[in-house]
DNA sequence: ATAACATATGATGTTTTTATCACTTGATGA
DNA sequence: TCATCAAGTGATAAAAACATCATATGTTAT
């Protein structure tokens, strides 16, 4: 297979940013949920949040259902909840050196 | 387990640049490479290069051996190799619609 | 038809990330 | 011990990514 840098780079600048990490673990989380929803669970811009469900829709990491006035946002867990899985397990065991003091102590697992 | 925003963003902003993205790529598919060859190989600079290097180490997605004045790195080949390919898979499936068009043509497998 | 609500889009100033420059450190051999 | 080669470091100007603002679109209810 060709490797596509532009598209690795997508890929991966889109779980590189904290605000789209944070609403992808919410969805990890909590399952399905609407725009309004997230704005609310996170306190984040309404703005902010379309632009970046937008980005994580278009690498294909989340799903979107429309219904109504509502567009309903879930991850994508034939692909990127067993990824994120692998990335915990190699950030336990290799990046437990940059972890932040707070979490460090309180990591339980 | 607690997710640390702060690591995922470490982790993931290692891999969403393009120059260590070809460094990473480029040690998949050669193995184990001095600062030099890497140089070489990817028309980088050096002192690009070291810098890249040190990121990806500290985020354990290579590994650096020293011998004699030379440094030789390699791909985290139980961690980073497998998820690689997963990254890989995911985007095969849901990520082709943002492939670049040179690569859509002539991408076998 | 219009108001109200939910979400999306485009433009832009600001922050963050990056490559490069100048320099340092460390190792080998003369 | 001095010169040379290999690699690493810190500062910074330039480039890229971001949140926000203003506005647009689409949907339901009145």
């Amino acid at each position: 297979m060709k490797h596509d840098i532009a598209t690795y780079q997508l890929f991966f600048g889109s779980l590189a940013n904290p605000n789209r990490l944070k609403i992808v673990n919410l969805l990890r989380e909590q399952g399905e949920l609407n725009v309004s929803q997230i704005c609310e669970l996170t306190t984040f811009e309404q703005t902010m949040v379309s632009h970046n469900l937008k980005r994580l829709e278009t690498c294909g990491m989340v799903h979107k259902r429309s219904e109504g006035k509502h567009r309903f946002y879930s991850i994508n867990k034939e692909s990127i909840a067993p990824l994120m899985k692998l990335i915990d397990t190699h950030m336990h065991k290799y990046c437990e050196h940059v972890l932040s003091k707070e979490n460090k102590n309180h990591c339980n697992k």
